[in-house]
RNA sequence: GGGCGCUUAGCUCAGUUGGUUCAGAGCACCUCGUUUACACCGAGGGGGUCGGGGGUUCGAAUCCCUCAGCGCCCACCA
């Protein structure tokens, strides 16, 4: 049967995936094995793979996959994630393509377009996760709005309300515009951006004078309800107690005083606007202020802007801007760069607005979590650099807000029984918080209809900062035997962006919920970005469909280039040469392959000797570099794990081992020799196995004859054996010979066919590998002595021995002694240069020992030189 | 504004406690080579004042100071 010379992954992709599922192999069950266990960051349930998922979603893979051949249990837990409001956001803009509008529709309405959705869409991440290779246990998947996820949510929510971490609060939040809903701080992202100082005149009331504010939101003056100065600010004092009336409308309001000003910045006057500005807000308490709210909750100016009334908010600032001047209370406008918070989904401009929402406190539950990373390492943070961040982030954390303006995710289980502020109950359902409804207000009469459930749903990541735990159901049933056996969770990999949103948030809640770290290792990826450096986004067009990748290069080859040049936490420049270099290599070992089977064994045929020689090398080789590889696996550097094995396996194997066994062109091979090849190439593909699961099943099947049953996936990772180190280093040595003498053929025209002899001054008995040398270096003769005087050539040196090599065409012996002159005077300045180094006392009496003894060893080994080039030179 | 980090070959990066794995790897590049597994290939080669300056040391890519450039995180002086 002919084999293609080009590796075709498309073909074999599927069938392996399929073959690996129907043998349920990487299923997961409790059992006497230790775990591994690791939980994947639960992708948009709505979205679709991007490189981002590649990359992280491969290292795990690889990760889990090598602890699977280790002997562990190991357990991939896949699912996705409601992301409510990058969710809703999706289906109210499709219900409004068909003409819908959100507000047109109940709660319960639009919820079921939104299943709907989910149903149809949710999920196609995960099959594209199969395609990239992921050996999750697909019969584990979970949802975070799944009944049993959703109730673990809520049961926390009870136990920290109860625990009285949870609160309603009238505060100062980031108000999204556009999803028209709270954002928390971490959904804020800040930008510098242009904008406008205006400054505006306030008439003093029974004064001629008028008084300059600088602000950047002229709109917000509609809301204003007291100017401020400095209580020390002398140019002000005089206006102490007045009133000054609000431009473009009849308010009047007080001047009051607080140190909080500062007087360098602008005019050293500030408008106060307790509604929608954080720090006013604080002024507008303590200087008992009224509270003017001028928004509707779509960002439009609302009934208190008189006038201006229904313009949006950037409109509105125009206007006034224009109506100040015109009036001339627009004193100037200069450009001014300021921060302004976006919202991360929606890149809407956040409104700060004042509302009532829930939250929960912190400071508590940050504590164990600092202690765990920072403290006694009982979690690590890898690249150690993130620690810093941590800490930062987690020793100023502030209260988190989880209540939502939305209606996907999880319902806030707080039903209202009256119309005070503390006229409700956290329950579980409404039958239980009737219960409770009627304990607290001591109403035996209320009914399921006097109760009001909050309108508001929970925080996305209220229901993911628990998926270490709810996966396995150790919310609900703490001491199940699935918990109990698969947590704490080995290692957790995902992007730093999530850092607080997610990981941070997990950390507590393991120690909140379990006691108990959820995770040993959080294994942080760079960001990917294109070769340019830019961060991949659907406005750039810059970000490859990962879908195509695999379909153009292979699962496998994608894999590998991506895993090439991505060191932890380092930003990974994507381009689709990596690609290509990933799936040169599958063809590369797909060809090794045909070739070795292209063989044919002869049984009586004896070994040769350089084959013996070949393979004794490579199995101290191979397990030499497999210790490498581990300890690159110890340590979280994957890339470099990877690299090795594509030298051990393209270099090593490839280009040394099997040229030297390689038969002469269609000749046969003996049986102990193919044999022990064979044994090899299995070795090669088990450790690539994790990086290119698809190819190396597929040659895995075809070079030993198990059952069909058995699998690559689930047969073992090499245990690493003693090797020889001198033997390694003796066939360096050899390769270094054979590729000075392909220098010396190149450099004096000398055909690779025609054979050359060799003189090398060393001792015969201590001198290996012979046969790879007159093998690959076309030798026919090896002399191991010095050359007979008078004879033309060449000679080199490779470290401490010399090499000469006859040749038929004489030299210019005019050039060869130019040469040699120059190489012996450059050779005496050297050595000038450490005798002068060793005679500095400071030096010897300062130096290590064996950086002493090396320098008198580079002395001598000059003097050699000098004494062995002067000899050349005499016989020219 | 505060904190953290980065700068080594054309590109992406290694470089552990200062001293033989110290100037490295992969890719790219240049030269030569195809009846002989693979041109998605082979053999060979060039290429770096280790961001600039200063210091400590017998010895610095590595430690200290300083300058410059870049990046990230945090922080609502209107």
């Amino acid at each position: 049967m002919e084999i293609p010379s080009k590796f075709d992954a498309r073909g074999i992709e599927s069938k392996w995936y399929a073959f690996w599922q129907k043998n349920k192999f990487f299923k997961s069950t409790p059992d006497e094995r230790e775990p591994y266990t690791i939980v994947i960051p639960p992708p948009n349930v709505t979205g679709v793979l991007h490189m981002g998922h590649m990359l992280n979603n491969s290292l795990q893979d690889i990760i889990l996959r090598r602890a699977r051949m280790r002997g562990y249990n190991a357990c991939w837990v896949p699912g996705t994630d409601h992301a409510s409001i990058a969710t809703e956001a999706k289906v109210v803009a499709k219900l409004k393509s068909e003409g819908i509008n959100k507000s047109d529709l109940t709660r319960e309405e639009f919820l079921i377009h939104a299943w709907d959705w989910t149903d149809e869409f949710g999920g196609v991440i995960l099959e594209q996760l199969k395609k990239l290779g992921c050996s999750c246990d697909w019969d584990r998947t979970k949802f975070t709005l799944d009944p049993e996820m959703t109730e673990s949510v809520l049961q926390v929510f009870e136990k920290l309300h109860d625990d009285g971490l949870i609160y309603k609060g009238f505060r100062m939040v980031n108000w999204d515009p556009e999803a028209q809903t709270t954002l928390s701080d971490e959904e804020v992202i800040f930008e510098e951006k242009n904008g406008n100082l205006y400054y505006i005149a306030y008439q003093v009331m029974d004064s001629e004078e008028k008084i300059i504010i600088a602000t950047t939101r002229p709109e917000t003056l509609l809301g204003d309800t007291a100017v401020c100065i400095h209580p020390e600010d002398e140019r002000y004092l005089h206006l102490k107690g007045k009133k000054v009336c609000v431009p473009l409308t009849d308010r009047l309001i007080p001047i009051i005083e607080d140190d909080y000003v500062a007087m360098d910045f602008g005019t050293g006057c500030l408008k106060v606007t307790p509604a929608h500005d954080q720090n006013d807000k604080l002024l507008g308490e303590k200087h008992q202020l009224d509270i003017i709210d001028i928004f509707n909750p779509d960002g439009t100016i609302n009934e208190n802007g008189g006038i201006y009334q229904d313009l949006d908010r950037f409109k509105a600032r125009e206007i006034i801007a224009k109506d100040l001047e015109t009036q001339g209370l627009l004193i100037k406008k200069e450009s001014h760069r300021h921060n302004i918070g976006i919202s991360e989904r929606t890149k809407a401009v956040i409104e700060p607005r004042l509302s009532d929402q829930w939250f929960l406190k912190m400071e508590e539950l940050a504590r164990p979590a600092i202690d765990g990373v920072l403290n006694s390492d009982d979690i690590e943070l890898l690249p150690e650099k993130f620690k810093n961040t941590y800490r930062h982030w987690m020793e100023n954390i502030r209260d988190w807000n989880i209540s939502r303006q939305l209606w996907w995710g999880q319902r806030i289980p707080a039903y209202y029984y009256g119309n005070g502020k503390e006229d409700y109950v956290v329950a579980l359902d409404e039958f239980k918080a009737l219960g409770k409804a009627k304990l607290k207000s001591g109403n035996d009469n209320l009914t399921i209809d006097n109760l009001r459930q909050d309108e508001d749903v929970l925080d996305t990541w209220f229901s993911s900062w628990l998926w270490p735990i709810s996966v396995f159901d150790g919310i609900r049933y703490p001491k199940n035997k699935e918990i109990q056996y698969y947590y704490p969770t080995q290692d957790l990999v995902t992007g730093p962006d999530i850092l607080f949103f997610w990981v941070a948030r997990m950390i507590m809640s393991g120690y909140a919920f379990r006691e108990e770290k959820p995770f040993s290792k959080v294994y942080l990826t760079g960001l990917v970005r294109d070769k340019k450096g830019r961060k991949m986004s659907k406005q750039l067009g810059n970000s490859p469909d990962a879908l195509k990748l695999i379909e153009n290069f292979g699962a496998d080859a994608v894999r590998v280039g991506l895993m090439l040049s991505s060191a932890a936490g380092n930003d990974l420049l994507f381009d689709e040469s990596l690609c290509q270099q990933g799936k040169n290599f599958t063809n590369k070992i797909w060809n090794a392959y045909r070739l070795i089977v292209s063989w044919e064994i002869k049984e009586d045929l004896k070994a040769p000797e350089v084959a013996r020689e070949a393979l004794e090398w490579y199995e101290n080789n191979f397990e030499k570099t497999l210790a490498w590889v581990d300890e690159n696996f110890e340590k979280y550097r994957i890339s470099d794990a990877l690299m090795s094995i594509y030298k051990l396996v393209w270099e090593d194997f490839c280009s040394w081992l099997l040229e030297l066994i390689k038969p002469e062109y269609g000749q046969p091979i003996d049986r102990q020799t193919y044999s022990k090849v064979i044994v090899l190439f299995e070795k090669n593909l088990r450790i690539l196995h994790p990086f290119m699961p698809f190819l190396t099943e597929e040659l895995w099947h075809f070079i030993t004859d198990r059952k069909p049953e058995h699998a690559l996936t689930v047969s073992s990772w090499p245990e690493a054996q003693d090797f020889n180190e001198k033997c390694i280093y003796n066939f360096e040595l050899a390769q270094k010979i054979i590729a000075g003498i392909r220098n010396f053929r190149k450099q004096k025209n000398i055909s690779h066919k025609e054979k050359i002899s060799l003189y090398i001054n060393a001792d015969k008995s201590s001198f290996n590998f012979k046969s790879t040398i007159l093998k690959l270096g076309g030798v026919s003769e090896m002399n191991f002595s010095s050359p007979p005087k008078g004879l033309i050539g060449g000679n080199f040196r490779i470290t401490n021995l010399e090499l000469f090599i006859p040749t038929n065409t004489a030299e210019n012996p005019e050039e060869e002694k130019k040469k040699l002159t120059l190489e012996l005077n450059y050779t005496k300045g050297f050595l000038s240069s450490v005798e002068k180094k060793l005679s500095n006392k400071q030096f010897v009496a300062n130096a290590p020992d064996k950086v002493i003894d090396l320098e008198r060893k580079k002395a001598s080994d000059a003097r050699e030189k000098i004494l062995l080039l002067e000899k050349n030179l005499e016989s020219l």
